[in-house]
DNA sequence: CTGAAAGCGCTTACAG
DNA sequence: CTGAAAGCGCTTACAG
C-alpha cells in the first residue's frame, strides 16, 4: 500500500490537516513544525494523491487535447507549444486522436468530461461539430485551434489564412505570373475555405484567368498532393505557378515533380502554406507561409488557463496570429 | 454544480448503490430498476465522475507516455500506436515531453505518478536513468519503448537495430561496395549503439577499409545529418556509400546533396533507418530500414495492459520487433 | 435484488 | 498556529 498523509501525520506527531497545510505550502505554519512533517514527507517518500485532492478540490489540473492525428508535424508542434505552457503552470495533458472522425471526436469528449478536466482544446475534425458548443455551454472551458466550427462561441486561436494566401499570391501577379493552379482540402475544413478564398481573392483581382480544371481538391495529405498535381499537370495547358494548401500536398507535389521533371513546365513555382526545405532542394523555387506553430499552441493553452482560472467573464474571442512569408531558391 | 449519483438516485428513488451499480453493468439488477436508474441517467445527463471511482477503486484508467519531443514523425507515430490500443479498452493517455532532458524526465515521471497512472511507457531520453527503474520498483508498471535504459529490469519493446544494420550494410557489400561512410548518433542512446554495431560489425567482416572520418556521430537530427555528410564529403576521398542512423540525418544528408550535386560520387547510395520517399525524388538510390512504428505502440501498449491487470508474475522481457527493408530508385 | 454505511486520501471552514 | 470533523462522489462488503 502506497504511503498516504496519514501515515506522515503520525511519524511528524501532528494531524492531518497539519500535513495538508506544510504540503500546500500554507504560510501561517511554524517553522519547526513545517520542518518535522518535511521530514516525515521525505523518510517516507510521500507524493500527493492528485486524486483525491482532485475530489476535493474540483479541480484536477490536466486538460485535454484533441488532435485529428499524430503523425503530423504541424499538429504535433501546435501540441508541442500548449504542453509547454501548461507544464510552467504545472497542468497535465491528455491526448486524444480524433482520427479525423466526428463519432471518435464526439466520444473522446464524453470520456474527458468523465475524467474531470479543467479545460479542452480541440483541433476540430470538421466545421460541423454541435457537441464542441454543447460542452462548453455545460461548463468546461474550450479552445479551438486552427481550425473554425460552425455556431461556437468561444474562444479560438488561428492563422490569417486568407490574407496569407491572398498575399502571396498576389505577390506572384506583381512578379509577372498569371498562369495559377490550386490544390486545396475539402470545404469542412475551414483552413481549406479560407485559404482557397484568398487565392480565389488576388486571382479575381489580377485579372488572370484561371482553368477551373487547374482548381483541385484533396485531403491535405501527401498523395492527393501528388496526384492532384498530376491532374493538374496533364490539363493541355498547364500552369506554371501552383498555389498549395498545406504541407502535405506540396510533398505530394513535390514527388510528382521528381518524378516527372519533363512532365512540368521549366518556369514552375510553388506557393505553399507551411514551411519545408524540400522545394529548394529538388530545385524548384517557391514561396512559403510559414505558420506560428509553437505560438499558436503556447497562446490556445494561455487562453485556456486564463478561462480555467475564474475568467470566464471576458468575451469570447478568435485570435488570428500573423504567418510570414519565406522564400526558397529564389534568384536575386 | 454536476449531477452526481446522488441526484440520479433520488430522481430514480433508489439507493446511490443501485445507481453505481447501473452505471457499471452489475447483472444481479431486476430489469425494472434498471430501466428507471437509466431513464434518470438520461434525463439528467450524468455522466460519472473518475475522480472519485479512482479514489475508491485505486485504478484510473490512465497511463503516461513519456516522450523527447512531439515534433518527431517516429515518436508520434508510436504514440499513436499506444493510443489506439489504449483506446481499444478505454485508457487514456497524458503525453508528456521530455526535451531530450533527463531533469525533465525525472519531474514529469513524479507527477504521473502523483497523477496515480495505472502505468508508463517511456522512450528514454538517454540510457542513464536509474530512477525508471526506481518507479517501476515502487510499483508502478513501466514499458520502455524504442530505447533501453541500463539496469533496467522491466520490459521493453525495440526493433532489430544490430541486425537489420548489419543485413542492409551486408547486402551492400555483397552488391559490390567497399566504400563505406556513416552517420550516426550519441552513445547515450542504445538505438545509436546498436546500429553503429551492426554497420561496424557488417564492414569487418567485408574486409572494406574504413577511413575514421567517415564515420562520425551527430545527434540524430537534420542539422548534423546536414553537418556531417558536408565533413565526409569534404575528406580527401569520399566514400560512396552512405549508412544513416535514423530518418532526420537522412533528410540532412538529403538537403547537402540536393544543394551539392557536383560535390558527392555519382554512385552515391543510402542506406538508412526508417522510411521516406524522398531519396527516390531526388534522386539518390537507397535501401532503407522501415520500423513496424504503430506495432511498437501497440505492442508497448499491449504489454503495460497485461502489467496492469494483474500479470505482474510473469518474467520481464525485452522483444525485439523485425525491421524490414525496403528499394529505392534500384534499377533492376 | 437492494440498501445503509464505511471508506478511498485529501482539503478547509470552524473553533480554539 | 493547529486539530477535529465534515465532505468531495464514488464503490462494495455486508446484511437482509
Amino acid at each position: 500500500m502506497n504511503v498516504t498523509i496519514k501515515h506522515v501525520a503520525e511519524r511528524a506527531g501532528v494531524s492531518t490537516a497539519t500535513v495538508s497545510r506544510v504540503v500546500n505550502k500554507d504560510t501561517r505554519i511554524s517553522a519547526a513544525t513545517r520542518e518535522k512533517v518535511e521530514q516525515a514527507v521525505r523518510d517516507l517518500g510521500y507524493r500527493v494523491n492528485t486524486v483525491a485532492r482532485s475530489l476535493k478540490s474540483k479541480r484536477t489540473r490536466s486538460i485535454g487535447l484533441l488532435a485529428p492525428e499524430f503523425a503530423n508535424d504541424f499538429f504535433m508542434r501546435v501540441a508541442e507549444g500548449v504542453e509547454d505552457r501548461l507544464a510552467e503552470d504545472g497542468y497535465s495533458m491528455f491526448l486524444v486522436n480524433s482520427r479525423e472522425s466526428l463519432e471518435r471526436e464526439q466520444l473522446s469528449l464524453g470520456l474527458l468530461i468523465e475524467k474531470q478536466v479543467d479545460g479542452i482544446i480541440i483541433i476540430p475534425t470538421s466545421n460541423e461539430a454541435e457537441y464542441i458548443e454543447a460542452i462548453r455551454r455545460g461548463g468546461t472551458p474550450v479552445v479551438l485551434v486552427d481550425r473554425l466550427v460552425s455556431n461556437f462561441h468561444g474562444d479560438a486561436i488561428l492563422v490569417d489564412n486568407e490574407d496569407a494566401t491572398y498575399n502571396a499570391t498576389r505577390r506572384l501577379v506583381e512578379s509577372g505570373r498569371c498562369s495559377f493552379g490550386f490544390i486545396g482540402g475539402r470545404p469542412h475544413v475551414t483552413t481549406a475555405v479560407e485559404r482557397h478564398a484568398g487565392f480565389v481573392r488576388a486571382v479575381e483581382e489580377s485579372g488572370c484567368r484561371v482553368d477551373p480544371n487547374h482548381i483541385q481538391f484533396g485531403d491535405f495529405d501527401e498523395e492527393s498532393g501528388y496526384t492532384l498535381m498530376e491532374a493538374i499537370m496533364n490539363t493541355a495547358n498547364p500552369p506554371d505557378t501552383i498555389v498549395l494548401g498545406n504541407y502535405f500536398s506540396h510533398l505530394g507535389a513535390l514527388r510528382y515533380v521528381g518524378t516527372h521533371r519533363d512532365a512540368v513546365p521549366k518556369s514552375l513555382f510553388f506557393v505553399s502554406f507551411d514551411d519545408t526545405v524540400l522545394s529548394g532542394i529538388i530545385g524548384i523555387p517557391s514561396i512559403q507561409i510559414a505558420q506560428p506553430v509553437d505560438e499558436l499552441g503556447r497562446r490556445a493553452a494561455e487562453r485556456l488557463l486564463l478561462r480555467i482560472n475564474g475568467n470566464s467573464s471576458f468575451p469570447y474571442q478568435v485570435e488570428r496570429l500573423r504567418t510570414r512569408i519565406t522564400e526558397y531558391g529564389i534568384a536575386g
